[in-house]
DNA sequence: TAGACTCATGTTACCGCTCACGTGACCGGT
DNA sequence: ACCGGTCACGTGAGCGGTAACATGAGTCTA
């Protein structure tokens, strides 16, 4: 295919020089006279020479890759998170293999074969409690957690800073004069769902408002459990007059299953969310919700990863990140 | 970081044989005795030997890696093609480097390291005619195209059955008595817009329905293009009695305005779009929409690719996939 | 002006595989 | 008994870089 591309000895050749020398030229090295320099780049631009990544892989020992699994690859704060660490890792000079592994099974593999095999220089695990699949990820090798604070390991982690920001969403619901507020949480076993609760909880108590296990429901992050959930709320009777759903698709949810109940929002029960996806502005009624900065998080994550890749440092650094309420249409007063 | 883990020689040594014996072992060739194999196999197993993608990249001098660039990974449609690439790809033991390029010359840029540097095995492209991005891609390299159908060059292209699309979205308005149809499209010089409206204009044809120019409004793709259209189909006074979105957020965007303008959808105003998104079912009304199947698509594309690569088939391909009329509730009989 | 010291550059080995051959044991045919 | 042909395996080179060290010319010092 490639009429075989020119190697660091054919610049060599060209330019009259050493091998060495081109690689001294294109590695910036100071130890090359500028009038060398100037031929041997004057060579590098005749022949078109541009050196390969993979020989250079092999003679260093580094891949100048990095991997990033995560549950799936569409969701949209899942792919946010890809995308900003994408384009921190080409700001270093790194590329990125996103994989998604919907199993601990098939991560395991990809683990296996990205680390085994590729010899990526670094992981960047989405949710890795999202069930148990954090216990395969290899000792004492570059790692950084997104979306969950990280548990004895020492490993550094960078998150949303859950409790304070369902803390902020509930207070937002108290400050309108709600009482009843439900939760709609994701898994409970999702380190983020935990916490998002504990700062629900603490909301309450700060404002008063007993603890009230019947209007907390589980979900699954999806738009359906958000529905199941307001269905399973006016079922029990006594409705919530507000709903923290601890995110935006189960707020829609709610929201749907509340007009399907012939319940107005936000006028009989006020929603808000967390995420601010880019359509959460166009619900019916526009969500009230926690917006978070994705990108940003993929961003802090490649930051970390390369402080950790490049200095060793092995110290647990635990990031988290705010949220920042944006009030639409989703919430009213409510109350009494 | 790595204890240097051991490679072929280690495994050779331990097992007693040549290095190249435990190559063919690990290549499954099949001039190895069987109880030799058992050996070598021991000695891996004993020793934890993985081979090394690297040294065998540069060795073989192909990197059994793929790239894919997208004008970005968030986009549902796009992040869902990523996915269902990736899957594929694995499935052939590639990994793909997924990258966004959002104009033409971060995709130039992206396209040099890719496969100049990188040195990848292939290219997809996603949307290469959103933009003159495709001018910069190289020729005679294993490239497909998906979103577009590919042009004059022999490249090989995956897309969506654009103009079908159109014209079943539109034949459902006219089935259900619509006469004034509206269309809101995505930018104009991309292919996929341009199949849309002539899908659009072929079935008003067929029912003997003339076309309007003022009934077209050409978008962006975002929700809030959508709602543009909307405001200003009813500032141009004459109403449609229904529109075709030729994507869901737009038509979102539609039915977010429809509803300031207090038009009821679908009592007053059909709308259909394109793609059925996890939460078009959650619009308000649930969206009618055809939708399509972006996995497929990335897995035809990642197909296709192999079958470059292996055979060195040139012939130039264009493939098109059907989508599949889901009808929900905003759509319903209009018209006189 | 010899010897030590720089500095720019060249030489050689090596990273961990695969590829193209080379080699020796074994087999069967004449 | 000799020869050609398999078969299973080994040997050496090379992929395209980098690292460590060698070299030789020029500069400075005593």
């Amino acid at each position: 295919m490639n009429p075989s591309r020119p190697t660091i000895r054919d610049v060599a050749r060209q330019a009259g020089v050493s091998h060495q020398t081109v690689s001294r030229v294109i590695n910036g090295s100071e130890e090359v006279l500028p009038e060398t320099r100037a031929i041997v780049e004057a060579a590098i631009e005749e022949l078109g020479y541009r050196p390969s990544a993979i020989a250079r892989s092999m003679a260093r020992g580094s891949t100048h890759t990095l991997a990033i699994i995560s549950p799936n690859l569409t969701d949209y704060t899942f792919a946010s998170v890809i995308e900003g660490a994408e384009v921190e890792a080409r700001q270093h000079n790194y590329f990125v293999l996103s994989s998604s592994a919907s199993d601990p099974q098939a991560f395991q593999g990809l683990v296996d074969e990205l680390v085994g095999h590729r010899r990526v220089d670094g992981l960047i695990v989405i949710n890795p409690y999202a069930d148990d699949r954090y216990q395969h990820i290899p000792n004492n090798f570059p790692v950084v957690f997104v979306g969950a604070r990280s548990h004895d390991e020492n490993v550094c982690s960078i998150s949303l800073d859950d409790e304070k920001v369902a803390y902020e969403a509930t207070q937002h619901l108290i400050s309108l004069g709600h009482k009843r507020i439900a939760l709609v949480t994701g898994p409970m076993e999702e380190d983020c769902s935990q916490d998002r609760l504990e700062g629900y909880r603490h909301a309450l108590k700060e404002a008063g408002i007993p603890f009230d296990q019947t209007l907390v429901f589980e979900g699954d992050w999806s738009a359906s459990s958000g529905s199941d959930a307001l269905v399973d709320f006016v079922k029990k009777g006594d409705l919530p007059t507000a709903v923290f759903a601890q995110n935006d698709r189960m707020a829609m949810g709610v929201m749907r299953a509340a007009r399907d109940a012939n319940l107005n929002v936000p006028d009989q029960i006020s929603v808000i969310g967390v995420d601010d996806m880019p359509l959460s502005s166009y619900f019916d009624p526009p969500l009230t919700t926690m917006r978070q900065d994705m990108p940003l998080i993929g961003q802090e994550a490649i930051r970390k990863l390369m402080d950790i890749i490049q200095n060793k440092t092995v110290e647990q650094t635990v990031l988290k990140l705010p949220a920042q309420l944006v009030v639409r249409q989703s919430t009213f007063k409510g109350g009494d």
